[in-house]
DNA sequence: GAGCACTGC
C-alpha cells in the first residue's frame, strides 16, 4: 500500500541535517491533515454498502449462532462487521472477536485500517497476530489473524475460550487451513454449547437433591445458566465468502442462515474471442498491442502462468515495439511473480513515465495477493499453473489447467477498482460456461500428513470420519496415515505416539522435518538440522536470473558441498550469520538498537545481491530458525553440533528421510525406493551429474520430467541399518 | 542442463 510519504518528493541524497527541518515545517499541516483525514475516513465508512444494513446484520448475528455472509468486493464487510459487533456488545467480559484471513498481508493491512477508523493505537483495541508478528495486548477486542495461526491456538486452547465471535473471511478461497478450521469450529461450537447444558444439568440435579421449592429451583437454574454463559458463552460463527454460491457453507452448518451484502465495483465490460485460440501467449501479445494502439489511457494487467512465460512475453513485447513508429512505442513492461526479489516487485507500484502505458505481466500473485493501482484493462488467457498431488506415487506435480469461473470473475474485477474497465478473456463465451464454478479446494490436492497430525493433536482420532466440508480421498488420507506411522508419530492403533507424535505436532513444520529434528538430537547434529530444515522450509534460496545465469552459477559454487544440497544450504546460512557476527564485533555496542538492525539488514541485502541469494527467503529462514530453536529448547532436546563430522548429519538425514531415498540405476537415472519411480536429480542440485550411488531427497516433483530436488549423498547400507522397520519389511 | 502459481504454522 503506497503511504502518503511516497507521494511526496523523494530525494535519496537527503542528508540527516535536512530531516528535522522538513519535519518541523510539516507539523502544523500534519495536525490539520489528521483532522481532515478522520473526517474523510468517517465519510468513507458511512458510504460503504454494508453501512446501510448495519442494524439488520447485528440482529442476524444475535438470532443465529452461524451466519453466512456473501459479500461482494468493496462491500466493507471485513473492516466494518467486527466494529458493528463490538459496538453492539459482543465482547462481554474481555472476550475477543477474531477474524481470520488466508494471507498475512491482509491481516496486517486490514487491522491497521480498522485501528485508524476506531481512532485507536494498533495493538490496543484493534490488533493483529500473524506468525513472527504479534500486535495484540490484553486490551485487544478485535483481532485479525491468519487462519493457520488460529489453528495453532486451538492446540493450546481447544475451546477457543477467549473468543465470543469468530469470523472466517475469504472462505471461498478454500485453503487447507480454512477448510480444517471450519471443521474444527463446528466441533468447538457444539462442545461449548454442550458444556453449558452439561453444567446446567449437573446443577439441576444438585438442586433436585436439595429441598428447595420448584420455583426456587427454576430461578437457580436460570441464574446458573446465566453465569455459565457469562463464563463460557456459546461461540458465534460467521463465514464470509465472496463466491455466489453460499449453499455449500450453509448446508455444512445444518442449513445456516445466509445473507447477501451488496458490493461496490465499477462496471467492467467483458469481451470474449469468437473462436478458441491455439496459442494463448500469441493471442495475449496481439491483445496487448490492440489495447495499446486503439484504447484510451490506462494500464494493462496480463495473467500468465509462470516466470518463464512472463519473461518470454516480455521479450516478445519489446521486439514488437521496435517495429512500431516512434510515437507508438510508449509502452513499458513490468513483470511480477513471487520469486522475483522484492525491490523488483515494487516496480509494479511505480507509475509509468509520463505519456506511457504500463503492461503488468503477472502470475496469479496479482489475483488476490497484490493489488496494483491504475489497472483499466485485464487480459485473461484463462489458464493457471496449479499444484496437484498424487497420493499413490507420493508425488506433486505442477500442471497448467483452465481457471474456474470464480477465478475469471476475480481477474476481471481487477479492471474495475478505480473506474470502469475492460476485460479480454482469450476464449469464446461458450468455453466460459464449461468452466468449473470454483477451484478445486486445496485439501483435495495436497499431501495430508500435516493436516492429520494437527487433527490428531486436537483430539480427532477418526480422520476418515471427520466432518470435512469436502472430504479428501480415502487413498490420500490412508497414504498420510501410513507416512505418519512410518515416521513414528502414530502408534499401532493410530493414536498420537508419546512423546514423538506429540513433539512433532508441536513443531510448525512438515512432519518429516520435525522427525529429523527429534532424531538430530540423538545424532548430535541438532544445530545443523535446525538450519537445514529452516532453509528447506522457505522458497528457493538461490536466485537465478536468466540474463546473469553464469554469474549466479559461479556464486553458488562458493557454497557448494560435495555431499549435497543440505550441507550447501547450511554453508549459505552460516556465511550470512558470520557476516552479521563480524559486523556486530566491528560496531561494538551502539546505543540505537534499531539503527543497528537497519544497517545490518542493508549489509545483508547487499551480500545477498552479490551472491545471487534471495534475501527475502533467507530472512524468512532466519525467522523460522529462531522460532523452531525456541520450541526445541522448550522440549528439552539437547542442541549440539557435529562440527566437521558431516557423516553424523548425513546419517541422521538417512534415518529421517528414508522414505525419500533414491538409488542410481545402470543407465544413470535414479529409482525412488518407496514408489519405484524413475527420477532424475534436478539440474539445480549440486549433485546433478555427480553419479553418486544413493541419495535422499527433500521432494519429488513432476514438471517436464520427474525430478528429485535438494539431495544429499548417503550410503545405501545406512537405510537398512537406520530404518529397518521400513527396509527390512520391503525385503 | 532445467525453469517452480500462491498461501500458511
Amino acid at each position: 500500500m503506497p503511504s502518503m510519504e511516497q507521494n511526496g518528493p523523494r530525494n535519496t541524497t537527503q542528508t540527516r541535517k535536512q530531516k528535522p527541518v522538513l519535519k518541523l515545517s510539516n507539523q502544523p499541516r500534519g495536525a490539520a491533515d489528521a483532522i481532515s483525514r478522520r473526517e474523510i475516513v468517517k465519510k468513507q465508512r458511512e458510504s460503504l454498502p454494508i453501512a446501510s444494513v448495519k442494524e439488520r446484520l447485528v440482529q442476524e448475528v444475535k438470532d443465529h449462532d452461524v451466519l453466512i455472509i456473501v459479500g461482494e468486493t468493496g462491500s466493507g464487510k471485513t473492516t466494518q462487521l467486527p466494529q458493528f459487533l463490538f459496538n453492539a456488545g459482543f465482547c462481554p467480559n474481555g472476550k475477543v472477536i477474531g477474524i481470520t484471513q488466508p494471507r498475512r498481508v491482509a491481516a496486517v493491512t486490514v487491522a491497521k485500517r480498522v485501528a485508524e477508523e476506531c481512532g485507536a493505537e494498533l495493538g490496543q483495541k484493534v490488533g493483529y497476530s500473524i506468525r513472527f508478528d504479534d500486535k495484540t495486548s490484553s486490551s485487544t477486542r478485535i483481532k485479525y489473524m491468519t487462519d493457520g495461526l488460529l489453528l495453532r491456538e486451538a492446540l493450546l486452547d481447544p475451546y477457543l475460550s477467549r473468543y465470543s465471535v469468530i469470523i472466517v473471511d475469504e472462505a471461498h478461497e478454500r485453503t487447507v487451513h480454512t477448510d480444517v478450521l471450519l471443521g474444527l469450529l463446528k466441533n468447538v461450537q457444539r462442545a461449548r454449547l454442550k458444556s453449558v447444558i452439561d453444567h446446567a444439568v449437573v446443577n439441576n440435579k444438585k438442586a433436585s437433591n436439595g429441598i428447595t421449592k420448584e420455583e426456587e429451583k427454576g430461578a437457580e437454574l436460570t441464574n446458573f445458566l446465566k453465569q455459565c454463559q457469562r463464563k463460557f458463552p456459546p461461540l458465534k460463527l460467521i463465514i464470509m465468502s465472496a463466491s455466489l454460491d453460499a449453499r455449500l457453507f450453509s448446508e455444512y452448518f445444518g442449513g445456516a442462515r445466509a445473507v447477501h451484502v451488496e458490493g461496490r465495483q465499477h462496471h467492467v465490460d467483458i469481451f470474449y474471442t469468437l473462436h478458441a485460440e491455439t496459442d494463448y501467449v500469441d493471442a495475449a501479445l496481439i491483445t496487448i498491442f490492440q489495447i495499446h494502439l486503439e484504447e484510451g489511457p490506462g494500464d494493462i494487467l496480463v495473467f500468465l502462468t509462470g516466470q518463464e512465460e512472463i519473461e518470454g512475453v516480455e521479450r516478445l513485447v519489446q521486439e514488437q515495439l521496435q517495429k512500431l513508429p516512434e510515437e507508438s512505442r510508449k509502452l513499458v513492461t513490468v513483470p511480477i511473480f513471487s520469486s522475483l526479489p522484492s525491490e523488483q516487485q515494487m516496480r509494479v507500484f511505480m507509475p509509468a513515465p509520463a505519456g506511457h502505458r504500463k503492461v503488468i505481466l503477472a502470475t496469479n500473485i496479482a489475483e488476490t495477493s497484490v493489488t496494483i493501482p491504475g489497472i483499466k484493462y485485464v487480459i485473461d488467457p484463462g489458464f493457471i499453473k496449479a499444484r496437484s498431488y498424487d497420493p499413490v506415487k507420493g508425488m506433486e506435480s505442477l500442471i497448467i489447467i483452465p481457471t474456474s469461473k470464480a477465478q475469471a470473475l476475480q481477474r476481471s474485477g481487477r479492471a474495475g477498482r478505480e473506474g470502469p474497465g475492460k476485460c479480454f478473456r482469450l476464449y469464446p463465451e461458450s468455453e466460459f460456461e464449461k468452466l468449473e464454478d470454483s477451484t478445486k479446494p486445496e485439501i483435495k490436492r495436497c499431501n495430508l500428513s500435516n493436516v492429520i497430525l494437527q487433527l490428531k493433536a486436537l483430539g480427532v482420532d477418526d480422520i476418515i470420519g471427520f466432518d470435512f466440508l469436502e472430504k479428501p480421498s480415502r487413498a490420500a488420507i490412508q497414504k498420510s496415515l501410513e507416512e505418519l506411522f512410518l515416521l513414528g508419530a502414530l502408534t499401532d492403533d493410530c493414536k498420537l505416539s508419546d512423546p514423538v507424535g506429540h513433539q512433532m505436532a508441536r513443531l510448525p513444520l512438515d512432519p518429516i522435518y520435525s522427525k529429523a529434528l527429534i532424531l538430530a538430537s540423538q545424532f548430535n547434529c541438532l544445530e545443523e538440522m535446525l538450519i537445514a530444515v529452516s532453509m528447506l522450509s522457505v522458497e528457493s534460496i538461490f536466485y537465478n536470473p536468466r540474463e546473469k545465469s553464469e554469474e549466479a552459477k559461479t556464486a553458488k559454487k562458493c557454497f557448494a558441498s560435495p555431499d549435497g544440497d543440505h550441507l550447501t544450504l547450511i554453508n549459505v546460512y552460516r556465511a550470512a550469520d558470520e557476516l552479521l557476527q563480524k559486523r556486530r564485533m566491528e560496531l561494538g555496542i551502539e546505543k540505537n538498537e534499531k539503527n543497528i538492525k537497519g544497517k545490518n539488514e542493508k549489509i545483508l541485502r547487499k551480500w545477498c545481491r552479490e551472491n545471487f541469494i534471495n534475501s527475502r527467503s533467507l530472512r524468512h529462514a532466519c525467522d523460522i530458525h529462531s522460532q523452531i530453536r525456541g520450541h526445541v529448547e522448550q522440549m528439552g532436546l539437547p542442541i549440539s553440533s557435529c562440527g566437521d563430522d558431516t557423516l553424523q548429519f548425513r546419517r541422521c538425514l538417512a534415518a529421517s528421510f528414508f522414505l525419500n531415498a533414491a538409488l542410481k540405476q545402470p543407465e544413470g537415472t535414479y529409482r525412488a525406493l518407496a514408489s519405484g519411480q524413475v527420477v532424475q536429480i534436478h539440474p539445480t542440485s549440486v549433485l546433478h551429474q555427480s553419479k553418486v550411488q544413493c541419495v535422499i531427497f527433500d521432494e519429488l516433483v513432476q514438471t517436464s520430467q520427474k525430478y528429485i530436488r535438494n539431495t544429499t549423498r548417503i550410503d545405501y547400507l545406512w537405510l537398512t541399518e537406520l530404518a529397518p522397520h521400513y527396509y527390512a519389511m520391503q525385503g
